[in-house]
DNA sequence: AGCTTGACCGACC
DNA sequence: TGGTCGGCCAAGC
């Protein structure tokens, strides 16, 4: 084999597809599959692939997102997405997803903000792939 | 080759 | 309850 004529072109190893990487396919196969009324946060992404860190899944939700259930796969802490969390909301209690309330069963108090913002109740609401 | 940033996470105060 | 710090992994400049 004669050399390999330097091969300019190296990485590129996607599964052959096309212009998306494994790993992103990967992340987009998971986010499909996970049930109406449940999420899954960065880290159990990445934890569940065995590769790269919730940053990476992050990346990819960020770039071919617009493709799959964006709204089941959150952070951490249950905060939903900034400027879309009306959005993920509408979809949540669309889908029976356990919310959990800022503060306050019952009647308000006086000093909340302005949006109450429900936050999903991770403890309740996680998908484990099972 | 190195530095900065990012749809993050966990620990600590 | 919420803000800060360090760590992790990959892409862009």
């Amino acid at each position: 084999m004669p050399q390999v004529t330097d091969g300019g072109n190296d990485s590129v190893n996607d599964g052959g597809d096309g212009a998306l990487p494994v790993f992103a396919e990967q992340v987009l196969d998971l986010a499909e599959r996970i049930p109406p009324g449940r999420v899954m946060t960065y880290g159990d992404v990445a934890e569940y692939l065995g590769e790269g860190g919730p940053r990476q899944v992050g990346r990819v939700m960020a770039l071919y997102g617009g493709a799959v259930p964006w709204w089941r796969v959150i952070r951490a802490d249950g905060a939903l997405l900034p400027g879309s969390e009306q959005r993920a909301l509408a979809h949540y209690r669309d889908e029976g997803t356990p919310l959990r309330t800022p503060r306050g069963r019952g009647p308000a108090r006086g000093s909340q903000a302005a949006e109450d913002l429900p936050r999903v109740d991770l403890p309740l609401a996680r998908w484990d792939g099972r």
